[in-house]
DNA sequence: CCCCCCCC
């Protein structure tokens, strides 16, 4: 090896820390030693190619740097590689939430050594502040830590003086970062955020081993990330994180966020470890309890499905708590539905899950604030909350106010229009009847819906011409979300799910009723909800009017007969005592309108005759 | 280091 290996000490020095326009210091092109070369995953979703993160030592030093993209292939065909030495010829550096981030740019090998040379120690690669400040090109300070800076200090001359300043956290934990200058390219600073989410503690177990693990959702002026601890650091860390309260935090990892996995709009996520440090903050100036973008009710039809956004509305209705049974996972997971409706006149259904769905427990019509929540497709447009999804009730903002005003005064009393006979119809409520979707019953025959293995989904508008007479309801639990049929011992009436005894039922539909249009025929069945449409009300008492008077009781059948209903009904193939059938259930039934069904057809004519 | 966000 001809070339002299002899490191430039003192370069790493004069790289991190001469003032930023001495040119000078990029005109030095030092030898330095490659100590490690490690590739770096580009953040998902953001595109381009991978990175690699070089330290360089000049002997005395070590510095981290990033290598150009453009270079990268000098890495992939082993011509840089740990341990050589090499005379950086060009390099640059980007200021990075006061960080000196070094490009390197042009690099020529001169050979490799066995060893490391020399005794290289960290450089601190904190700017002197003066430097930041003096930055000439004033373009690598972000907007949003401009506005930080800026909200921040203004805070401190604010005369807040009952609530003094939080000393200077530069320290060794470094100063107070907005959530947007996170990123993996440094580790010392502290935020200062609150938290608005707080999952329950989850164990898991599965091949690779077992745990338990709990997340968080942060929140500052400039934005929100997820916060995951495990393990050891659930003990230490869970009981001291408050949903609502304000936190300075340090010392924790910063990780490529996995979008696949986390609904908030962050390119990172957080990793709470053993040294994570936390401290609660009752200076809360400057960090809002939720940054909403509300979306109305009818724009959700221009927010792609599986997106998330947040919407401000009345809770119209609240439905009874239920459950479905997960088709992945076969766990049986609870739900709850809201009927959501705002000013712009449209009503949208919100699903509530699991622990939210529960703890639900709001009468009345309230406003609602939802962050994060997914945007479905079901009946036009749909809405579901994940567990990351937020909802403040009657919150204290100018919007809720306006919201209930309008609600009481006028809102209370107005029809509202559904996604889902939004195309073609002008008003009306369609409450999960999918026009686009009608059918007529020989249709569905024809084309043969619910003959195979998964579901079909169909609407339809029909006419009741027959239903089964007997066995109308059965006594079901009268836990809420219960609904499972009780069975009447001397002691009462009992449920082995709640493994309870009820002094009495509460009795639910459970029908089979023959509905026709002017193309054919077709047996439905339907429950507690279709007989409470049909019959006007609740099982409960058409039993107690069966036994008080008989009369009426068959006078409120017979009026069940020539009903006209819009119905949205599942077909699926079911497999009974060797034989194969389709069988229809109603999902949701609607009683005919009128003068919305005669628009949808005016509609529907006028678009026949245009074409 | 989890990872499901469900159903109709």
């Amino acid at each position: 090896m001809d070339e002299d290996l002899t490191l430039s000490s003192g370069a790493c020095l004069r790289i991190m820390k001469a003032p930023i326009d001495d040119s000078s210091t990029w005109k030095l092109q030092p030898n330095v030693q490659f100590l490690s070369i490690k590739q770096v995953t580009n953040p998902a979703g953001q595109g381009g190619p991978d990175r690699y993160r070089l330290i360089i030592s000049d002997g005395t030093h070590f510095i981290q740097a990033m290598l150009a993209t453009q270079l990268n292939h000098l890495v992939e065909n082993g011509t840089i590689k740990k341990l050589c030495v090499a005379v950086l010829e060009k390099y640059t550096a980007n200021i990075v939430q006061n960080k000196r981030l070094i490009i390197v740019m042009n690099v020529r090998v001169l050979g490799v050594t066995a060893e490391k040379l020399g005794n290289p120690q960290s450089l601190d690669n904190t700017l002197p502040a003066a430097t930041t400040n003096n930055n000439p090109s004033g373009t690598s300070t972000t907007p949003a830590q401009q506005q930080f800076n800026a909200t921040t200090s203004s805070s401190v001359s604010g005369g807040q003086s009952s609530v003094p300043q939080q000393p200077q956290r530069a320290g060794d934990r470094g100063a107070i970062f907005p959530l947007e200058g996170l990123s993996p390219f440094q580790n010392k600073w502290t935020i200062k955020v609150r938290v608005t989410q707080k999952s329950e503690i989850k164990q898991w177990a599965n091949a690779k081993g077992d745990g338990k693990l709990f997340s968080c959702t942060l929140m500052d002026e400039t934005g929100e990330i997820k916060a995951t601890a495990f393990n050891q650091a659930v003990d230490d860390l869970y009981d001291r994180l408050e949903e609502g309260k304000v936190y300075y935090i340090s010392r924790a990892r910063v990780n490529l966020a996995k979008k696949k996995f986390s609904h908030l709009s962050n390119e990172y996520e957080l990793g709470l470890e053993r040294n994570t440090e936390i401290e609660e903050c009752r200076d809360q100036v400057n960090v809002p309890t939720v940054k909403y973008t509300f979306v109305p009710l009818k724009d959700l039809e221009n927010v792609p499905k599986d997106t998330t956004c947040d919407v401000i509305a009345i809770a119209k209705e609240t439905h009874d708590l239920s459950e479905i049974t997960s088709k992945s996972t076969g766990k049986t997971i609870p739900k709850r539905e809201l009927t959501l409706v705002d000013r712009s006149g449209f009503s949208v259904r919100l699903t509530l899950w699991g622990e939210q769905a529960k703890k639900y427990s709001t009468t009345g019509q309230p406003v609602v604030a939802i962050k994060g929540v997914k945007v479905g497709d079901f009946g036009g447009r749909s809405l579901s909350m994940y567990s990351s999804s937020t909802m403040a009730i009657n919150p204290d903002i100018t919007e809720a106010h306006a919201l209930r005003g309008w609600f009481d005064s006028a809102g209370s009393e107005a029809n509202f229009q559904s996604h889902s006979n939004a195309m073609g119809s002008s008003s009306g409520s369609g409450g999960g009847i999918n026009r686009s979707e009608m059918k007529t019953l020989q249709q569905v025959k024809d084309l043969n819906l619910g003959g195979s293995d998964k579901p079909d989904y169909f609407s339809s508008r029909i006419i009741v011409t027959h239903m089964r007479n007997e066995n109308l309801s059965y006594p079901a639990c009268p836990v809420e979300g219960c609904n499972r049929k009780v069975t009447e011992s001397s002691e009462g009436w009992r449920c082995e799910r709640c493994d309870r005894t009820h002094d009495k039922p509460e009795y639910r539909y459970i029908l089979t009723l023959s509905g026709a249009d002017y193309t054919g025929q077709l047996w439905l069945q339907g429950f507690n909800d279709v007989g409470m449409v049909l019959f006007g009300m609740p099982a409960n008492e058409l039993k107690a009017l069966e036994d008080r008077d008989k009369d009426a009781y068959d006078s409120t059948l017979k009026k069940v007969l020539s009903q006209i209903v819009n119905v949205n009904c599942r077909a699926k193939q079911e497999t009974f005592n060797d034989t194969t059938r389709i069988r229809y259930g109603i999902n949701r039934i609607q009683p005919l309108d009128f003068t919305v069904d005669t628009e949808l057809v005016l509609d529907q004519l006028a678009a026949f005759v245009q074409n």
